[in-house]
DNA sequence: GTGAAAGCGCTAACAA
DNA sequence: TTGTTAGCGCTTTCAC
C-alpha cells in the first residue's frame, strides 16, 4: 500500500530539462525562475523543453539550496469567525496562482499558541509570513526579528518604523456608528458590548467620544462573556429595564445584535421605528444570516488581498513606500434575501 | 529588509549533533527518527546532544534525501462551512503534534478545482492526502493513483475495495428524522430543501423512505437556489400555504430552519406546538446560532479525528482492517444559551 | 547495530 | 550573458 522508500521522484529533473534545451542546468534554473539576465532566446528554448518533458520543480530541492521556502506562514487566532475566512481565502487567491503555499495556523486567541506556531513554522524556512494584530509575546517577537523574513501584520495598524501594516481603525468604526445614529436623530444611545478585547473597547472608546463631542452622554452595558446569540437578547432586555428610553444601540457584534433583534420582535418592539440597531460583524455569523441590519462591515476580503500584495513586494525586494494601508469600514444596510 | 539570498540557514545541523553526541551523522539521523535498531545508549546520547544544541531538522533536506515530504494534504469544499473548518481543526490537532504539516486547499465545490489543487499539491510529494467525498475527475483520480499515497476519504462512505473512508451515511439521517416526527405523533410531514447537491437529495430520499415504510407520504418543496435564511421563510410560507395541516418539517439545513423559525414566530405559530421542526446543521451557521431547534448533528470533529488517526496508520504502514468507519448522526435539541 | 559513501534536485558563488 | 563547481542537510544504500 504504502510507496516504499526510495531516492528519486520519478519526475523529470532539471538536469533534464536544461539536456533537452541544450543549455546548461543553471540557465534553465534562471530561465524557469525568470531571472531577468538570461537571453530571450534561451528562455523560450528552456519554456518548451520543460513543458514537453511535463517538469514540475521540486521544492524541497529549491528550498534546500536556497535556504528558503515558497511557502508563506499566515496566522489568525481563530477559525470559527468568517472574518478570517474570507481573509485567508482572499490570501489564497493572491499568492497561490504566484506559486506560494499558504500554510495556516490558527492560535486560538492565544499569545503562546501563537509563540509555538511560531517556533514550529519558522522551522520550514517560510519566505514570509503574515501576522494578526500586534500582541504578541517578547518570543515571539525575538524569534521574528532573528528570522529577517518579510512580516504582514493585518487588522490593525500602527505608525511604527520598519514595520507593514494592513487594517483599519477601530475608534473610526465606533465614531462613525456614533455619527450615523446622531444624524436620525437619536439621542438615547447604548453601547452593548460583551468578550471584551481590545478590539471591542476600542470601538466603544471611538463610539463614547463621538458622542461626547456632539454633547451626548453613551450609555453602556458591557459583559466580559463569550458573545452569543441568547447573550444578546438578555442584554437588550437588561437595557431596556434600565432604560426604557433608550433609542439606538451599538452592539460590538452581529450576533449580540441578532438576539437583540429576536428579543425586540418577541417583545413587540419595532426596530429601528423605535430603536435602531447597528451591529459589527466580526464574529462567526456571516453577513447573509442577520436580515435586516445597519452594520458595520469590515472589509475582510480587502485585508488579504492588500496584505498579500504587500508581501509579494516585499518578497520581490521592492521599495514599499506605504507601510501603512488603512482600508476604512462601510456601514451597510443588509437585506435578508 | 529582504535576508539575502545565502545558501545555509545558519542553524545547527544533524553533524554537528553527530559529533556532539561521539557518533556518525547516520546513527544521529536513525536516533532522532526512532529508528528502533539503534543502541538505547546511543539514543540518550544523540537525544542530549540535539538538545544542547537545539537541533531542529530541516524539512527541506529530509524531504529531498527521502523524496517524500511530511506534508499531508487535506482538500475541502468550503471554509464557508463550519462544518469543514471543525474538521480541519481537528485533523490539525492530530496530525501537527506528530510533526506533521496540514496543507489546506479549498475546492469550492469544483470538481476542476479541486484537480488543479490535486495536481499542485503533488508537486510537493505530500506524505499523504485526505479528501472529501468521492465525487471527481478522471484525472485527478489516475493522478492519485499513480502517486501512489495513502488517501483517506471524508464525509462519505463506500465498500470498495482498498478504499479508506470515514463518514456517515445521509440516508440514515434522514430515515432518523423521520422516525424522530413519527414518534412525536406528526403524520403530515414534509421536506424542505434548497441547494440540491448529492447529500441534501439522498436525505430527503431517506427521508421518504422512511415514512413510506410507515405507510405516510411525505411533502415536499424543493428548489435549486443557494439556502439562506431569508430563504427559509419563504419556502415556510410557501408550504404552508400549499399544505396549512403539515405539523412536521425536516428542513435540509439549519438556515433554512432559521428563517422559518423567523417567519413561524412573524406568523404567531408555535414551534414545536403546531409544527415540528428539525434541522441540520452543514451549512454556514454554526450550531450555536439558531436557538432551540431540534437538529441533525453530524459528527464534525469525529470526522477529522479518525480520519486523521487512520492517515497515521497508513504513513506507519499498518495493516488497517477497517477501511470504512460510519460514525453515524446524532439527533440533538439545542436549547439557546 | 553501526558506519562510509553517495546522492536527492536544485541554486549560490565565482569565473569566464 | 552563460557556465562550472560546489554544496545545501539529510537519508538511502550497501558494507561491515
Amino acid at each position: 500500500m504504502r510507496k516504499e522508500a526510495s531516492r528519486t521522484t520519478g519526475r523529470p529533473t532539471l538536469a533534464e530539462v536544461a539536456r533537452l534545451a541544450g543549455v546548461s542546468q543553471i540557465t534553465a534554473s534562471r530561465a524557469l525562475r525568470d531571472v531577468p539576465t538570461v537571453d530571450p532566446v534561451l528562455v523560450s528554448k528552456v519554456r518548451e523543453a520543460s513543458k514537453a518533458l511535463g517538469y514540475v520543480p521540486n521544492p524541497a530541492a529549491r528550498t534546500l539550496a536556497s535556504a528558503r521556502s515558497q511557502s508563506v506562514v499566515v496566522l489568525v487566532p481563530a477559525l470559527s469567525n468568517q472574518l478570517f475566512i474570507e481573509t485567508l481565502e482572499a490570501i489564497h487567491s493572491v499568492l497561490r496562482p504566484r506559486g506560494y503555499d499558504v500554510l495556516i495556523g490558527n492560535f486560538h486567541y492565544s499569545r503562546h499558541e501563537e509563540e509555538e506556531l511560531i517556533r514550529n513554522y519558522l522551522a520550514i524556512q517560510p519566505c514570509g509570513i503574515l501576522l494578526t494584530g500586534f500582541d504578541r509575546t517578547d518570543a515571539s517577537l525575538r524569534m521574528l526579528e532573528a528570522n529577517r523574513i518579510p512580516c504582514v501584520h493585518m487588522m490593525e495598524l500602527t505608525k511604527a518604523e520598519d514595520v507593514f501594516s494592513v487594517g483599519f481603525s477601530q475608534e473610526s468604526a465606533g465614531a462613525m456608528v456614533a455619527r450615523h445614529l446622531l444624524a436620525r436623530g437619536k439621542r438615547r444611545l447604548a453601547y452593548v458590548a460583551a468578550q471584551l478585547d481590545a478590539r471591542v473597547v476600542r470601538r466603544g472608546e471611538g463610539f463614547r467620544r463621538a458622542l461626547a463631542e456632539a454633547g451626548v452622554n453613551a450609555l453602556g452595558l458591557a459583559v466580559p462573556d463569550p458573545s452569543s446569540v441568547g447573550l444578546g437578547g438578555e442584554l437588550f432586555d437588561r437595557l431596556l429595564r434600565q432604560h426604557p428610553d433608550v433609542d439606538g444601540i451599538f452592539f460590538c457584534n452581529d450576533d449580540l445584535a441578532h438576539g437583540a433583534i429576536f428579543e425586540a420582535q418577541r417583545q413587540g418592539i419595532s426596530v429601528p421605528g423605535r430603536i435602531a440597531f447597528v451591529g459589527f460583524n466580526d464574529l462567526p455569523m456571516s453577513a447573509h444570516i442577520v436580515p435586516r441590519l445597519t452594520s458595520v462591515r469590515t472589509p475582510r476580503e480587502d485585508v488579504g488581498r492588500h496584505a498579500a500584495h504587500l508581501m509579494l513586494a516585499l518578497l520581490a525586494g521592492a521599495e514599499v513606500r506605504d507601510r501603512t494601508i488603512d482600508l476604512g469600514f462601510e456601514l451597510v444596510v443588509r437585506e435578508s434575501s
